[in-house]
DNA sequence: GATCCTTAGTTAGAGGCTATCACGAACGTT
DNA sequence: AACGTTCGTGATAGCCTCTAACTAAGGATC
């Protein structure tokens, strides 16, 4: 979406074609899915002919990456600003829902099947870190309070978070003493084990109900997805 | 998979070409996305020319959906014989997390980003719905042992599963009560509101952490996804 | 066994797509 | 005014899906 400052009148006018062009290739998506996006489609549509679009982009991957990187920045953003006051995890929640459901196809543009040997690229890869960053901040400012965890009945080990396991205390369960040897995806920012796997549960959670709402699962049965998608967050803010 | 029971030598030769076909299919789309699947190409690879494929398939999109409901069969069937003996809920998530790990876009064929009209033919969602009893019926063989629960400090739910509601007992959260109002899609099927939800909860977090693994998302990061997937299953026991 | 009908496979072809190339036209700059 | 860069064109190659007409082979029937 944020293009480089124009300057001159032909490179204005260029952003504004390689603008117009994504704006089409979104509509294609949100109609007819990714794999029906089409290069030629849209030369047409804006009255041109063919390969003239290879002046703007290199190629169809080239756009189709283009995008993807625009939907994370967008992704990035409505997480930014939801987080802006407090760092409230109820309103992050709730904005990426708005946001995935205002444009589903985007969403799974994302988060959805990806070509199989598909490595994103540096630039998108740190945006998806910036995102992480934020939903680490809000998990960090979670007020850990102790609420469920009662003794553990049998070797089931409970997400941490009891009175014997403060939020900066030692790893609580198995899985937190795995994070607190491999926690570099979460260098550079001062997070509990216990927060970065809140961070991941967090993060799983939300997508499960979201994906399969998005991808049509539930359509047959009749219960309503936002209110199980308000169940799952309130058992997380719950813990 | 299953054809049907093949009598004349001529059906015999077509449902064997059928199978090959298919065969043929889930590599191209294991190693290329259901995107890149391609008739002609199989048709090349099999020694025949172009359209010969269409005595078999009417259409690539006919191909699809047969692979979509092979798919589904095939899920139905790891789970179920992964529920025979106790119906352990445990063994049915590790089957299904085998299954997936076993050929990830089979998975994503179901679970992933779908074309954004799609409505699945009638057979498919007969055997979705096979699969959901199959996950209820486990759900329901559950000790809800009360485990968690105690007194709920602010507004926030907890799963219902306490002291003061057994399993059978009325309602305990706000989606529960949603759902007795809701059940519809388990007709036929004696659970509880309790039960419902769930069994809804188990599929979205299992799904939301097999989702992310299978699409690449934590291959940056260095933690192990089984321990994750294991920690949330952990966790679902445990209430 | 000869006939006939059904089925399997062929080639040809329309129409879509990606992508490259060579050419002409417009533009801004010098 | 002349020049080089940029934009758009048509032509072309090579994929793809899918239809149509034709041929060859298989099975059933008389």
């Amino acid at each position: 979406m944020a293009e480089a400052p124009t300057r001159t009148p032909r490179e204005r006018y260029r952003t504004q074609v390689r603008a117009e062009v994504k704006e089409r290739a979104w509509e294609q998506i949100a109609t007819a899915g990714a794999p029906a996006l089409s290069l030629n489609a849209i030369a047409k549509q804006m009255g041109m002919s063919g390969p003239a679009l290879y002046r703007y982009f290199a190629s169809r991957d080239d756009l189709m990456t283009e995008l993807i990187k625009d939907a994370y920045r967008s992704l990035a953003d409505t997480f930014a600003s939801a987080s802006k006051p407090g760092a409230d995890l109820a309103v992050m929640a709730h904005a990426l829902r708005e946001w995935a459901l205002d444009d589903p196809q985007r969403y799974l543009l994302i988060y959805g099947t990806p070509v199989p040997g598909y490595h994103a690229p540096d630039d998108v890869t740190e945006i998806a870190a910036e995102i992480m960053a934020i939903l680490l901040d809000a998990c960090a400012a979670l007020p850990l309070t102790p609420s469920p965890g009662g003794p553990a009945t049998t070797s089931h080990e409970p997400l941490s978070g009891g009175p014997a396991t403060p939020p900066d205390g030692p790893p609580a369960t198995s899985f937190e003493a795995h994070l607190e040897g491999h926690r570099e995806w979460a260098a550079g920012h001062p997070a509990t084990p216990a927060v970065l796997h809140r961070a991941l549960v967090v993060w799983t959670r939300l997508h499960g109900v979201l994906s399969l709402e998005l991808a049509g699962h539930f359509t047959g049965m009749e219960f309503d997805p936002a209110l199980l998608y308000a169940a799952e967050l309130d058992d997380l803010l719950a813990r």
